[in-house]
DNA sequence: TATTTTTATGAAAATGATTATCAATCTTAC
DNA sequence: GTAAGATTGATAATCATTTTCATAAAAATA
C-alpha cells in the first residue's frame, strides 16, 4: 500500500505536478475500495466522506494512476470505464465476466501469457499490454438456467 | 457472402423484423468494407452513394447484424465501436494492435484457445465469447523509434 | 390488388460518459 | 512570505450512442 503511494508521490513530483489532499483522499479511497470500480462508484463512496470533492477531479486523478501505473483500465462493455490497482507484487491477471450476473473472476495463466509472446514474436511485435476476457456464464448461473 | 446475406435476411423474418432496402444497402457496403471499422466511418462510405441513409440507421443496423450474428463488436480503446465481419468459414481470431500507427493484425491459436477453456472449466465458466487483444509496437515502428 | 397493421426510417433531440473551461484556490520553489 | 504555476470544482462542452416521433415502407390480410 505505502508502497504505491510512494510511487504515486514520485510520479507527481518527477511529472512537476503537485501533491494534493484531493489527490491522497482519492488515493486512499481506490487502494480501500477493491477492484473494478468505476469512475461513478468511486466519486459516490467519495462524496459521503468528503463532498466537497468533485467528480472532475476524480476522473482526472483516476487518469492519472493509470498513467504512473499503479492502476489499470478497463471496458467491460457496461459503457464505464472501470480501474483496478496494480500492486506491483501481484502478477498480471485477466477476467472472467459473467454476462448474467456481472461477477467478476480474476485468473492468471502464465502458458497463456507465455504463448502471447510467441505470437506477438512471429509477427514482429512488440507487447506493451495485454487484455483477455472470457465471456460466460458462472457457476452458479448456469445452475440457475438448467433449474 | 451469399451465405451471410441469407442468415441475416432469415434472422429477420424469424423475429418479426423486415427486411428494408436500408437493411440491404448496410449490409452489402459492411461486407465490402473490410474489417474493423466504425459505425462513422461505414456511414460515410455509405454516404457517398446513399446520402440518403441516416446515422441512426446505420447504428441500428449494425446492432442488428452484432445480434444476428454475422459481425462482432469490438472496442480497441479509441471510444468508438469497431465491427468486423465473422464470416462462417473463418475461424474466431484476436488482434494485435499498434499503439503507435494504429494497424491490427489478425491472428488464431487454437493452443490459446485450448488454455482459456481450460481455465474457464476450472471456475465453472461456460464461455460464451472472449476477447484477446495484444497492444504494442509494430515491426514498422519499432523500426522507426529505434533509428 | 387494396387495405390494414406493424415495423423502419430519418432528423433532431436526448442521454450518458468523459473532457475542457475558467475563475478561485492551493502547492511548491525561491 | 511571495510569486509562479498547477489544481480544483462547478459548469459547459463534446463525443458516441440512443431515443423520439411523425412519416414512409414492408408484410399481412382481405
Amino acid at each position: 500500500m505505502d508502497r504505491i503511494k510512494d510511487r504515486f508521490r514520485s510520479y507527481l513530483s518527477d511529472q512537476g505536478l503537485k501533491s494534493t489532499q484531493q489527490r491522497e483522499i482519492i488515493l486512499d479511497e481506490f487502494l480501500k475500495a477493491g477492484a473494478h470500480l468505476s469512475t461513478e462508484e468511486l466519486y459516490l463512496k467519495i462524496r459521503k466522506k468528503h463532498p466537497h470533492i468533485g467528480y472532475a477531479t476524480v476522473y482526472r486523478t483516476l487518469k492519472l494512476f493509470s498513467e504512473c501505473g499503479i492502476a489499470e483500465e478497463h471496458n467491460f462493455g457496461d459503457g464505464q470505464t472501470r480501474y483496478e490497482t496494480v500492486a506491483g507484487e501481484f502478477h498480471h491477471h485477466d477476467h472472467l465476466i459473467c454476462t448474467d450476473c456481472k461477477r467478476i473472476i480474476e485468473f492468471e495463466d502464465p502458458r497463456i501469457e507465455q504463448m502471447q509472446d510467441e505470437v506477438a514474436a512471429q509477427h514482429g511485435f512488440k507487447i506493451l499490454n495485454h487484455r483477455l476476457e472470457l465471456y460466460g456464464l458462472c457457476e452458479d448461473c448456469r445452475k440457475k438456467y438448467s433449474s
